[in-house]
RNA sequence: GGCCCCGUCGUCUAGCGGUCUAGGACACCGGCCUUUCACGCCGGCAACACGGGUUCGAGUCCCGUCGGGGUCACCA
């Protein structure tokens, strides 16, 4: 038997992290096995806009390299893959379901059954309905709706003995029947309900294994139940454990992001991003723009294969040391036997890592593709760049090595791209590398004019002649070296001040530290 | 509250009765390197929730307690 493996988002706009977690491993058990993996879309809710709000997800499965075997925009055998679109076949299946007894008309108003759960609450028994409005025929059918009321179906659940399932993650799992509700499969306007509609499609699309969050373990008694009724037998099951808040063990959520902000980890990872965002003029809406939503980390420019990296080891590990595996690898390693039980929090810090890892083996040529849309959308560089351009963005990338952590981080290094008279600087660092040491104007000025002179300028050729330079002086390079980094980048920080210089080119480079002189001390008027 | 699940360093985890004075990774703290930053290198701190059993022997098995979480819709 093919295994056939299902991830089922509804459209919301955005992927959340914890169901690409998800997702990530039904698709690695399907690729294992040499089986499928389908996309569904839990659409039952009706919104208008779907395809809008399924964008995004797609887009992202497809950025992090998850591909689908059938779904929307594939298609597929077993389609339509859109639950909207299936609700004639659940219809069936609830009749079918009523004519065998499986299920009843139920023409109670939810008034009354919120009357009799208030019962049981005040009397301290847990509430399970009395099928006191259930239709027993068709007789009694006529009689409830010629008293003005409608039906609903409902599912007649045993009451006795208990539902037993084999977990590929947990084991043996039992639920009591005499805990489960009738619960309604059918609304009175024919619509029906996601448990049938899950049932239904898993079993109309040959699902083999149901891979899932935990939150949905208390769900499947009632869904097992759905499929012996209908006459199938129920795929196998494997709860994943939740994806939890950085420092807890609450389930993760979208909607918490201000009290994510509290950890400082997660902040730092947000307000890197934001910073990017910023610079590159994105209109980010802190709804979907954060670390929780997997747009985040596409748009600041991280590795697909590191974020996936990082997910895979959250609530699986192969063994006692290995860390780093490539899709191959994953799909070679992985197993549902070795997933954990308990939930594993998000940890900023580690992903942070895993990003830094993957970006040291990233080809140059790889490097410059992952960087220059950040370029060409903080407008430093033409939409198409020369190879001179190209060429420089390459020197940087290169020299400025594991610093650029994401791709929009290559905005660091702006001052390459800026006219020399539109520099900003650091007013800390001007303050302290400039006005602050006595000599630093002095001492500018003259090293100004050796570099103006000066024929070299390889890294090699510029740093000779800073040697020199301290020598000459019987300086300490320190005492050199940052005010020129002020002066020709604006910033306290970056990558080899002679690697900078020879860059920049000795034009720039002089230019910049005449404007910067200037700025020191305006010519007396 | 009922039902269910879970419980090893701060975090992710290894551990499937003796090789555990509990291993790795990230983080953290020292030190080295150093023109800044980043990296790198060396060293360090740090955990079996608790209590009973079972056993010659328990992180590993059983029971209980405590703690954390999930779920209880005419949502998905």
């Amino acid at each position: 038997m093919t295994v056939r493996t299902r991830f089922a988002p509804s459209p919301t706009g955005y992927l959340h992290i914890g169901g690409v977690r998800t997702a990530l491993f039904n698709w690695l058990y399907s690729r294992q096995h040499g089986g499928q993996f389908v996309l569904r879309i839990d659409d039952t809710d009706q919104q208008r806009n779907v395809q809008e709000a399924l964008q995004p997800i797609l887009d992202g499965f497809r950025w992090l390299g998850i591909d689908w075997d059938e779904g929307p925009e594939v298609g597929g055998p077993c389609g339509p893959y859109f639950q909207s679109q299936r609700g004639e076949r659940y219809r069936d299946a609830a009749q079918q379901l009523l004519h065998s007894g499986f299920a009843y008309r139920d023409y109670a108003r939810p008034e009354e059954i919120q009357a009799e759960r208030q019962a049981a609450e005040r009397e301290k028994r847990s509430f399970r309905y009395s099928r006191r409005w259930m239709a027993q025929d068709d007789r009694q059918a006529a009689e409830f709706e010629s008293e003005g009321r409608s039906a609903v179906l409902r599912l007649k659940m045993p009451t006795e003995g208990q539902c037993c399932f084999n977990d590929l993650i947990r084991g043996d799992v039992a639920f009591q029947w005499s805990d489960e509700q009738d619960h309604v499969i059918q609304r009175a306007d024919g619509t029906c309900l996601y448990h049938l509609a899950s049932v239904v499609d898993d079993h109309d699309f040959g699902i083999t294994h149901v891979i899932r969050a935990v939150e949905h373990l208390s769900n499947t008694p009632r869904q097992w139940f759905i499929a012996n009724a209908l006459g199938w037998q129920s795929p196998q099951f494997a709860h994943l454990p939740y994806v939890a808040e950085p420092g807890s063990s609450q389930k993760l959520s979208k909607r918490k992001l201000a009290q994510y902000l509290k950890n400082v980890d997660f902040r730092k990872l947000f307000e890197h991003g934001q910073q990017i965002a910023e610079r590159i003029g994105l209109a980010v809406s802190a709804d979907t723009f954060h670390p929780v939503i997997v747009d985040f980390y596409r748009q600041v420019g991280y590795l697909p294969d590191a974020l996936v990296n990082y997910l895979l080891l959250l609530g699986w590990s192969l063994d006692d040391r290995t860390e780093h595996f490539t899709r191959d690898q994953m799909i070679q390693s992985f197993s549902l036997e070795r997933v954990n039980r308990g939930p594993a929090s998000f940890d900023p810090q580690k992903l942070v890592a895993f990003q830094d890892r993957y970006m040291r083996s990233v080809p140059v040529q790889a490097k410059l593709a992952l960087v220059m849309p950040f370029l060409q959308q903080a407008n430093l560089v033409d939409d198409a760049p020369s190879d001179v351009i190209l060429q420089r963005v390459v020197r940087i990338a290169e020299a400025a090595g594991d610093r650029i952590k994401v791709g929009g981080d290559i905005l660091d290094y702006d001052d390459f791209f800026i006219a020399d008279d539109q520099l900003s600087y650091d007013p800390n660092a001007w303050q302290k590398r400039l006005v602050k040491p006595p000599q630093a104007q002095e001492l500018l000025t003259r090293f100004r004019q050796r570099l103006a002179a000066w024929e070299d300028f390889t890294a090699e050729g510029v740093e000779h002649l800073m040697q020199q330079f301290i020598q000459d002086e019987s300086i300490g390079i320190g005492q050199i070296i940052h005010a020129v980094r002020v002066a020709v980048t604006g910033k306290a920080v970056g990558f080899g001040m002679f690697e900078t210089l020879a860059i920049l080119g000795r034009e720039a480079c002089v230019q910049r530290i005449d404007i910067a002189l200037q700025r020191l001390a305006p010519a007396p008027s």
